[in-house]
DNA sequence: ACAATTCATAACCTTATAGTTATATTATAC
DNA sequence: GTATAATATAACTATAAGGTTATGAATTGT
């Protein structure tokens, strides 16, 4: 995974409110209306977030009926753990930068 | 480590700039006048990032003369990969909701 | 003491984000 | 068809975030 894509992921997960709604989604599936009285905010604002979250690829959405239910994409998250662990080896874009003389070295 | 330290963190490093940087600092120590060619942004833009990665825990800094050193901290890295993979359980906190009747049930 | 260098802080601007209320959309029930 | 319920979208507001330039603070060298 590249660096963008990477930081793209870990924003979406960089928010208290989504990030608690993945630690529930470990737990079991949730629909948005669900989700409202838990986090005490408007349904529109639950709605933007897992949003948010399906956006990234972290959920799934399915609708049952009236209700739409929220499942974690469990990989996803794994994913990206593994991601952040494995970051990108810069050394070539480094020493490309030194011969184009653009790289300064402060001794 | 609690959500929202751990949402923090990740905030923290969900900036492409910010995760280039400690993908850099996987290879070796970097002072700002280094990196500021890097990412052609100002000295100042870079100096906010490096502290919001110190703020977080992420890097530590020496000065060494004119110059400050960044390094990364490893560990606290490893840390919150880790929280990432190990979200608090909120088993708890449902049941808790359910009683006090705050949960809803779609079905 | 003074000039030069490195870095941090301050002040400012623009855009993104997280929330709100109002409204539209989709599905169920009568 | 009409009413009700769940969700998404739109429009808006306030704050946070990332960039800039200008300036201050710390260190080195003459």
């Amino acid at each position: 995974m590249d660096i963008l894509e990477l930081a793209d992921s870990l924003k979406a997960l960089g928010d208290p409110t989504r990030l608690k709604m993945i630690a529930l989604l470990k737990l079991r599936d949730f629909c948005v209306c669900e989700l409202v009285p838990i986090f005490k905010i408007s349904q529109p604002a639950v709605s933007k977030h897992v949003g948010r979250l399906k956006a990234a690829g972290f959920v799934t959405e399915t609708r049952k009926g009236q209700w739409v239910i929220y499942s974690l994409n469990r990989s996803r998250l794994a994913e990206v753990g593994y991601g952040l662990s494995q970051l990108p080896d810069l050394s070539a874009e480094i020493e490309e930068l030194g011969k184009q003389g653009l790289l300064v070295t402060c001794e």
